[in-house]
RNA sequence: GUGGGUAUAGCUCAGUCGGUAGAGCGCCGGAUUGUGGUUCCGGAUGUCGUGGGUUCAAUCCCCACUACCCACCCCA
């Protein structure tokens, strides 16, 4: 048998539904801020991304699909789509358009890693990025358009976490302090945190070791280390998330894998995620541009929700939200009646009712078939119904039938013919 | 890349102290000639993950492998 490669899944209706439905929340959301779609390739030269993402993070140096061309050009499937938008931004002069671009994307990425709860190799994100704009504000407008999809799908138990990584000033400065720190204490904690404390000390800062908590607490803080550029910067975005009555956490542990942030980072985490229980990343990434080799600026910040994660917290708490819905069973018992069947389908279809005919198979199995399916009616066209020039209709719900004319078989359907009030 | 767990019907799982397997759900048919949900009756489906070893005999014991799950790492 031949199966889906390892980490990569078929997503199957009903679930289907779930992911619809995120996704058309989305949408909204992003049209209501003024944010339009931006598809870019699946595939990039994979310059893009270790240039973008950061030549020694993990993403870059063991998890990417990267693979030769024909032409022997490497190339890579796209792990995140920050870097591609840039790309995309600065290719098509992007900074030539009016105003700040605000653009957002939903579809695959690809990571190699071990799969595991809330992690696949195959997975989807739905991003959005503001590009061409300093401004604090747009650093609020941006976090408050996540948590506006979150409370739009009706998820709850969603904890907000932003925090402030300075800038290519201050944060040189802080991660050499707290190298400088962790010589006197690193030999105490954990192995991991060892090797840390030499190759990438802001991670140290992220340890979940329960022995560590107390060191790493008595460690410098960035939010102390802020230069005077971006603690200002800072205080707005929370004084605007707070004008907003947004409820946040500042967590100055809170450090982004992506070599590209700066400023403004920010996550939401859930529980019921296992040990994957972070649902959104995002933050400022104001030199990405420059580091792509664009001659002019384009500060920007951005999101990615992982859309398998929020899906998965969907379903733990909304159990009803995988259900597909059909308005219409038609079973036909006869050759005339199947003819009839699909020109009457056809044209309850074209007015937006979803609309199944039996093609096979007896007014008994027609009945468990509508039944099983969650069918609201159904109609059921015989030699009586023929003849008399009436279908009838059946109110699956409370088991009422009626007679109804083709003419008032619309509005039958429409006025929830045969339901209890 | 590392560690732990699990592999038996479509799904969730039981089981055989070694004698080639079962439940619930689901699926199909019947009780019902033109009426579903409840009920009753019946049915199909498994190379018991793969390969090797021990044995008269292995789904069960031993070895190896593979797959999946969870966790670490890291991230969405």
């Amino acid at each position: 048998m031949i199966r889906a490669v390892k980490g990569m899944r078929d997503l199957l209706p009903p679930q289907t539904a779930v992911w619809n439905r995120v996704e058309r929340v989305a949408r909204e959301v992003f049209q209501a801020y003024n944010y339009h779609e931006i598809r870019t390739p699946i595939v990039e030269e994979t310059q893009l991304f270790a240039r973008g993402v950061g030549a020694e993070t993990d993403i870059v140096t063991k998890e990417m699909y990267t693979f030769a061309d024909r032409d022997e050009s490497s190339l890579t499937l796209r792990p995140e789509n920050t870097a591609s938008v840039i790309r995309a931004y600065i290719e098509h002069r992007l900074d030539q358009r009016p105003g700040v671009q605000k653009l957002y994307y939903i579809g695959p990425m690809f990571r190699r890693e071990r799969p595991q709860k809330g992690r696949y190799r195959q997975f989807y994100q739905i991003g959005a990025e503001a590009i061409g704009s300093e401004s604090p504000a747009i650093d609020a407008e941006v976090i408050e358009m996540v948590v506006e999809i979150f409370e739009r799908l009706g998820v709850r138990d969603y904890q907000l976490l932003i925090n402030s990584v300075g800038d290519h000033t201050c944060r040189p400065l802080f991660i050499e302090k707290l190298r400088e720190e962790l010589k006197s204490v690193a030999h105490t904690m954990c192995g991991d945190c060892q090797r840390r404390a030499v190759t990438n000390p802001l991670r140290v800062l992220d340890c979940k070791v329960p022995q560590d908590q107390p060191i790493i607490d008595a460690l410098p803080s960035i939010q102390d280390s802020l230069c005077e550029v971006c603690r200002p910067h800072f205080e707005a975005v929370k004084q605007m998330l707070t004008d907003r009555g947004i409820p946040f956490t500042v967590q100055p542990r809170l450090v982004r894998g992506l070599d590209y942030y700066m400023r403004t980072t920010f996550e939401v985490v859930h529980g019921n995620l296992g040990a994957q229980n972070s649902v959104l990343g995002g933050g400022r990434y104001d030199g990405l541009a420059e580091e792509l080799g664009s001659k002019v600026a384009a500060p920007g910040i951005g999101f990615s929700i992982g859309e398998d994660r929020l899906v998965m917290t969907i379903e733990d708490s909304q159990p009803d939200a995988a259900r597909t819905e059909l308005d219409l069973f038609v079973v036909p018992m006869g050759e005339a009646a199947l003819r009839h069947s699909g020109v009457v389908a056809r044209e309850l279809r074209r007015e937006g009712r979803s609309v199944e005919v039996l093609t096979e198979g007896k007014l008994k199995r027609g009945m468990e078939i509508a039944n099983k399916v969650g069918a609201r009616y159904v109609m059921i066209l015989g030699e009586d119904e023929m003849n008399a020039g009436q279908y009838s209709l059946k109110n699956m719900q409370t088991g009422e039938q009626i007679r109804v004319s083709r003419a008032e078989l619309l509005q039958a359907l429409s006025t929830g013919a045969g339901s209890r009030n």
